[in-house]
DNA sequence: TTGTCGGCCGATCGCCGACAA
DNA sequence: TTGTCGGCGATCGGCCGACAA
């Protein structure tokens, strides 16, 4: 997966430590969040933390859900950490594809609305996407039209149709978009990414919201989100 | 899953074993059909055959693609069969289940056609099968009609508008069928079969044709067959 | 007897500007 | 600036008899 959309996925908050840094691994904490099935070496069970190399580290995407997650390697150290050790790696600074990512990158999210999800078909585009993220439109056409080619996190590619139109004047996607919330599975209360790179490619990244048993909507209390990444 | 049904998609060719019965697991055969992964005790590995009683017996379909299988539990026995063992059970005659069957059970099965398994919409119901198998129609009215309920293996209710009617007059169904279709993820070559017992309860079972990896269509190739069970 | 086709009608999809938040 | 709505035109699903195999 292309780290620029999986970092734009995961969002800002996300740090995933770097290859060949030093890292604890807290066994309690994991045995919590694992499912009780996870079997864990008795030797390792009982200690509060070990210290580990991170001695593999993968930037993945779920196949079927396009959720992103990382894939980690901890390889125990024989000894704790010692300071001013010759071998330590840096725990600071950013890690390549994070330094890449800050390289003329730009990215936009959206919470999609009720019409944005609905069979209606459209996605309103919000200007500053529009202006920031979007290959310019030909505003001497009428209406400015354009047909756009994203790729998703798989590399897939997916069309939508640009176009700036009504009056008020607003940006929308119409063809393609509904074939794309269809297939993605999307409701109302997921959010989409679009990550423009150096070269002008966009991305599209989705993020599902968290969904509850529970029969009470909660598109709601996920409205008021930053919307710039 | 109801025998009936189970026997019915399953064919008449298909024998399974009954309870209590003597079996001899052949590990050499399973081997060669059962994934790679599959872990098989040393001890067993190298006979060529094991002699075993049939411990449980179950009928069973699977949940997605509706295929019917037999989960068997075998019980190796501590010694060879001896024949005039007073523990014996036997091997020959019917199951329960089989006997069932044969007890006032019509049943019709039919190979889908392309127009059968179109978009279109509609199923041509040979004559046969709606004389023998579906409760007949009022052909005082103009055109005969009747809503028709079956239910799957799973015991899932389908309904069917069934209809008399063209020229020549034909039995079809039509409101419904497409969405059994579609759901049943059906393509021409399957089969259809239509199981009615004595109650008079029709139900309803598919058996998928194998699909290679080829390009080439099979449904040439799989076109002749019996159709009554 | 029944498989396939073209015709046709109604339902749905999805593009549109109006309007208001 | 942008979310939602009703209108409406295009497309598609699916019911029909004709016809032939």
């Amino acid at each position: 997966v292309d780290p620029k959309i999986w970092r734009a996925c995961a969002g800002a908050a996300v740090h995933i430590p770097k290859l060949h840094s030093r890292v604890y691994y807290f066994p309690q904490g994991h045995m919590e969040h694992a499912s009780p099935s996870h079997l864990l070496s008795p030797a390792f069970r009982s200690l509060p933390f070990v210290p580990c190399i991170v001695s593999s580290r993968e930037l993945l995407a779920d196949p079927f859900s396009d959720e992103v997650f990382a894939k980690l390697i901890l390889t125990p150290l024989p000894h704790p950490f010692h300071h001013n050790h010759q071998n330590y790696g840096s725990n600071t600074g950013n890690d390549d594809d994070e330094r890449e990512c800050q390289n003329a990158v730009v990215s936009f999210s959206k919470i999609l609305t009720p019409s944005d999800a609905n069979n209606g078909g459209g996605f309103s585009v919000p200007r500053f996407c529009a202006d920031s993220v979007f290959p310019p439109l030909d505003f001497r056409a009428d209406p400015p039209v354009q047909l756009l080619t994203v790729t998703d996190v798989h590399g897939v590619a997916w069309r939508f149709r640009h176009i700036y139109r009504g009056t008020p004047r607003r940006h929308l996607f119409t063809t393609g978009w509904s074939k794309f919330v269809n297939h993605k599975k999307l409701i109302a209360g997921d959010s989409v990414v679009f990550v423009k790179d150096a070269d002008g490619n966009v991305s599209v990244g989705i993020r599902r919201s968290t969904r509850f048993a529970s029969t009470t909507s909660i598109v709601e209390a996920e409205q008021p989100a930053p919307a710039q990444g």
